[in-house]
DNA sequence: CCACGGATTGGCT
DNA sequence: GCCAATCCGTGGA
């Protein structure tokens, strides 16, 4: 893991639609290691993609998109590139990123990540202003409520373009094949068995 | 119309 | 390990 210091960034490597419009199961894989950018007020805001699932709206009982587009779910079957953000357990936030082609309904939760720029920023949005830097970095975004609210993804940002303003993904750290572990995924009581949970092996910033 | 439970978290036993 | 918090979309009556 390099540290902090020595990160540079290249805003350039922006991630451009294309990326995204490909199947959720290809791309839930690719964006481990990629960046999750966020300007903020003038400020940058970076963390390394960890952990992620993927839904996938036709087959798969446990998007949100399974049985067909209402209010909520619609940007769920746009085309790939943009992030649907949920409202859950009357509290909490979870971000995802829509991919495929429209209406195929597919998404991928950002499940977590690790914090590499504008710690002191989340830090403040997690846990307000008083509680300054007394929580532990590794608590900050590993959980998909704690990365939501960390980078301060709440319902205003339901449905904003991926490639065309303050939030994208960047090219970041090449993940190794061997490093890419799978599982069932997290916290679900429909399709529990399907193998769509990826993430980076011994990362330090795995949910809990 | 109403009841149920959820892609979670943090605090308490 | 267990459970409350706290809203709202969804589905059955």
């Amino acid at each position: 893991m390099p540290s902090l210091e020595v990160i540079s960034f290249d805003l350039s490597k922006q991630l451009s639609l294309n990326f995204y419009q490909n199947d959720v199961l290809e791309v839930a894989k690719q964006l481990l290691g990629k960046a999750l950018i966020k300007r903020e007020k003038g400020q940058i805001l970076a963390a390394k993609i960890v952990e992620v699932e993927a839904y996938r709206g036709k087959s798969d009982q446990a998007a949100h998109s399974y049985r067909g587009k209402t209010k909520r779910n619609e940007v769920m079957f746009k085309s790939g590139g943009f992030l649907y953000v949920y409202f859950i357990y009357g509290i909490h936030y979870c971000a995802n990123v829509v991919t495929g082609k429209e209406n195929d309904g597919d998404a991928i939760l950002l499940r977590a990540a690790e914090p590499l720029l504008g710690v002191d920023i989340m830090r403040r949005n997690r846990y307000g202003a008083t509680e300054g830097t007394a929580k532990q970095i590794d608590n900050l975004t590993n959980g998909p409520a704690k990365l939501a609210k960390a980078f301060k993804l709440n319902g205003e940002y339901n449905g904003v373009n991926l490639a065309s303003g303050d939030i994208f993904f960047i090219e970041f750290e090449e993940i190794e094949k061997n490093d890419i572990c799978t599982s069932k995924r997290i916290g679900i009581s429909k399709s529990k068995d399907l193998p769509w949970r990826f993430f980076i092996k011994n990362n330090r910033f795995l949910s809990k």
